[in-house]
RNA sequence: GGGGGCGUGGUGUAGUGGUAAACACACUGGCCUGUCAAGCCAGAGAUCGCGGGUUCGAUCCCCGUCGCUCCCGCCA
């Protein structure tokens, strides 16, 4: 077995050989010595003729070879061995993708000798939930699975991007705070210095308060939720996508600039994670000019008439209810985006700014993609003197909230914002059944590790 | 927090009140010159989650327990 001595980088034909190649750039170097690292992913000999698969951070690539020894680095180790392959780049028709390398120099640079509690080398990984969670070190290198937690990075670009060309200011607020952030529940304790503090569930003071200073702000970051809800769709800390600007109408303002973030998000997948999309058989929405809306109400109203059931009156809708509005988007609309707009006063928070010609409604809403909330959002109260009738309304002392008043007692506009699930986005566009699939090392109730 | 379902080799499943268990993939060895979820042959690997009960006998039936999972509540 040859294992590389010095620097694993290191290579003696140096001259020559192209290094630092990846996978996915193998087609603009036809002809040419180049060197690949990665891992073992496959390896397939059948006597006369022998194949490998490499696979980088980037895709997977074939060597092949004719002669023994050109593999007999690959003795006794198995798949997952961290190896370089250097050869002559070849088109060649039967090659997966049309290309190979030939002639290959095999080094071992990090040698395997144990099986992966999963295989990673076939097409789809096939190990339930549990396995694949527990495993998820490993599991997550599957080909599948990675394209995944790509395309998270991709909406996050897209998300990103977009903002960045709309004026915003990307800020990053702290994780540990003082208070609760929205009301007593639900949040996790930890000690602070001999006091108590607690992990953000939202940023959404901190993201307000920019406001006064930035005017257009984003935030993508991590919010933790002490929930002891057991779903399909909830983890206790996900990531969050934040937005939160100055100047606008009312709510309305707030959903225009959703669906162009939105539209961002899919454009920047679609034109730059084609791959990803492809493995994943990914159906991309198309987002609509204008999503349709429909009133809190008025989707009470539809569910009665189209389904029989009776939910006129209840303070929210249920994952039932989003599941019908979903359907009904979809007949009447051709749309997979529906927002659903005023939601009543009571099950939002003391922020909200409520509708001033129905003030038993709020100018909040809520984004359905697929029929599952994917975004909430909605205008805020921005005049020092409504926060001091709101905390008082909702029975709550102005004291804890010292900090966020501070900024309205001098001056806010009237803004608004959304939040938007990145892993519930994931999930919803690949059509998977459970959140833990879209979230990189998730944690629930029962699970803290990996 | 409430309700339902499930726990069988590394992984995914099948199965039966009766000699402790089948299949696929992975794994090991062999064969194979174009594989690409490779193929063929052979092999190793499970005290059927744990504890108790019923029974001549339990992986199977009952109870408890632990773990997992789904739905609801709540949310993104």
């Amino acid at each position: 077995m040859e294992i590389a001595n010095q620097s694993p980088m290191s290579n003696p034909q140096k001259e020559k050989v192209m290094n630092n190649i990846r996978t996915t750039e193998l087609q603009q170097h036809i002809g040419k010595r180049v060197c690949l690292h990665g891992w073992l992913h496959n390896l397939r000999q059948m006597g006369g003729i022998r194949f490998l698969v490499l696979r980088d951070g980037y895709g997977t690539a074939q060597a092949v070879s004719e002669n023994e020894a050109d593999f007999a680095p690959l003795a006794n180790l198995a798949l997952e061995s961290v190896i370089s392959v250097e050869g002559i780049v070849a088109q060649t028709p039967q090659a997966p993708g049309g290309v190979e390398l030939h002639e290959p120099h095999i080094v071992v640079i990090t040698p395997n000798s144990e099986a992966p509690p999963v295989a990673l080398h076939k097409k789809e990984i096939k190990a339930g939930l549990p396995i694949l969670l527990d495993h998820a070190v490993v599991a997550n290198r599957h080909p599948a699975r990675r394209a995944i937690f790509r395309l998270a990075a991709g909406a996050m670009n897209g998300f990103r991007h977009t903002l960045n060309g709309l004026g915003f200011t990307e800020i990053q607020t702290p994780k540990m705070v003082a208070s609760a952030t929205e009301s007593g529940a639900n949040v996790f304790e930890l000690s602070y210095f001999g006091r108590s503090a607690y992990l953000a569930q939202s940023p959404q003071f901190y993201k307000q308060i920019m406001v006064g200073v930035f005017e257009r702000v984003y935030e993508v970051g991590p919010v933790f939720r002490a929930e002891p809800h057991d779903t399909s769709r909830h983890v206790n800390e996900y990531v969050s996508l934040d937005v939160e600007f100055g100047f606008i109408e009312n709510h309305f303002t707030v959903m225009a600039l959703l669906r162009e973030v939105v539209a961002g998000i899919f454009a920047t997948l679609a034109e730059q994670y084609t791959a990803e999309l492809t493995l994943l058989q990914a159906n991309l929405p198309t987002v609509p000019p204008t999503i349709p809306h429909i009133h809190f109400a008025a989707a009470q109203e539809l569910i009665w008439q189209r389904h029989g059931v009776d939910v006129r009156g209840e303070p929210d809708l249920s994952p039932q209810d989003e599941r019908w509005l979903g359907e009904w988007a979809q007949q009447e609309h051709g749309s997979d985006f529906l927002f659903v707009t005023g939601y009543p006063m009571g099950k939002r928070p003391f922020y909200t700014h409520p509708d001033l010609s129905n003030p038993a409604y709020s100018n909040s809403f809520d984004l359905l993609f697929r029929g599952t909330e994917l975004v909430t959002g909605g205008q805020r109260l921005h005049r020092y003197s409504d926060y001091l009738a709101a905390l008082n309304k909702a029975g709550l002392p102005s004291e804890p909230f010292a900090t966020y008043l501070e900024a309205f007692r001098y001056g806010m506009p009237p803004h608004g914002g959304f939040a938007i699930g990145l892993e519930r986005l994931l999930m919803q566009l690949l059509g998977l059944p459970n959140l833990r699939l879209t979230t990189l090392f998730p944690r629930d109730m029962q699970r803290l590790a990996p």
